[in-house]
DNA sequence: CCTACCGATCGGTAGG
DNA sequence: CCTACCGATCGGTAGG
């Protein structure tokens, strides 16, 4: 039962936000009386910090696997932005409720990424300096600030695709922009070749290090297939 | 008069959405009594109309000038990101109010971008094709699609620019992040020659197409000057 | 632009 | 988990 107030509470204050989700609204979601509600939950906003609770723990899970999992460093960035792809577009509530919430309550929020997501910061950001010594990583790049500008394009685009597709195409479609949010991240992360003629690309980097996606063909690279994977 | 009201209830739906800020708040903002708000306007969503309206107006006027003013083609970048980045880091508010609306009034605001916003889209992603040919703008970038990423992303990653600074470092440098929101939305974009070595960069690309930001010292991009032109 | 006021709705409690 | 209920606050109106 408190699965599944938790559940719905998620749906609402996603779509509608915290002050514009009656309790009284939650309660007939699920199918129970008002007070109940407050049997389960001490306060309206003791529900709220445990839908939070409930979304972030499941990166606390998936974070640390990740960076286990990928032997390469150069695998990291498929991987990562493969499963985080693949969590919001499996529920866009999810980008929108971080979203709310970072705008809502700000400094809750400092206090939860200054806690759990700027560690693992740290260490992905010692990754791309590797590759920018190898050479494989852009060198104007700034490792950190990177990292942020992703995860923020990541949550915020995925949260408003259906929205944004209108100013796309007339019949939207959230692969096309997955796909290209996807893009826009990887080659701004990585040395691109594609323009340099024949045998100029071996010059000074490492053929195996950046991996396939460069030269390859364009626009399948993971937005598609992480979409699907689902929930 | 008017225009107080509008300053007042941008800046606090800004900070505590439409739901969180009643009128009461507003009134003691401004200095009068709740009833004289709804003299000057009818009710409190047609002040939130009124203040989406005064926001959105003025890129009415900024987008034609900057069109117009861009001679060649590969200034366009260069003038319009300067100026959506002085826009939105002259007030932080702007760009939250935007994200809020496009979260509470989904469809309102999908009207509004259809008519308002996606006419320019079109206008600017014949420029990037246009590129494209000339071989300046990466061939798998998707003109459409990409446009609408970087616009979410400079909205949303100003509209956070404070709150993500402790991920980034101890001591947040608003400076730094937008320095590497206009990098990623320029790496993106362009077609790199950074990694050639030596004369293999005058393969197949007009050396004046590009312009300079290319080959150039990097981390001076136009951030930092618009984020000082202020407003 | 004000005072006075209203009906509706809110989060939360009493008591079982 | 329910019924019954409460004080506070909300957007908005009457009347001047």
């Amino acid at each position: 039962m408190r699965a599944r107030v938790l559940e719905e509470a998620t749906r609402l204050f996603a779509a509608q936000g915290y002050d514009g989700t009656p309790l009284q609204q939650i309660a007939e979601a699920v199918g129970v009386r008002k007070p109940s509600l407050l049997y389960h939950f001490p306060s309206k906003d003791a529900l709220r910090q445990a839908v939070l609770d409930a979304l972030l723990s499941r990166w606390a899970d998936v974070l640390p696997r990740l960076l286990m999992a990928a032997g390469q460093g150069d695998q990291i960035f498929e991987g990562m932005v493969r499963e985080a792809v693949g969590f919001f577009t499996a529920d866009p509530n999810r980008a929108r409720l971080l979203v709310r919430e970072l705008l809502d309550h700000p400094q809750e929020m400092k206090v939860r990424l200054l806690t759990q997501l700027r560690p693992w910061i740290e260490v992905i950001a010692r990754y791309l300096r590797r590759g920018q010594e190898m050479g494989v990583v852009r060198a104007e790049l700034d490792p950190e600030a990177y990292l942020v500008v992703v995860a923020n394009l990541l949550v915020t685009g995925i949260a408003s695709t259906e929205l944004l597709g209108v100013l796309v195409a007339s019949e939207p479609d959230p692969e096309r922009q997955v796909r290209e949010l996807v893009r826009v991240a990887h080659d701004a992360l990585f040395v691109s070749k594609e323009i340099v003629p024949g045998r100029a690309a071996r010059a000074g980097v490492p053929p195996t290090a950046v991996a396939k996606p460069a030269g390859r063909a364009p626009a399948r690279r993971g937005g598609a297939r992480a979409a699907r994977h689902g929930r």
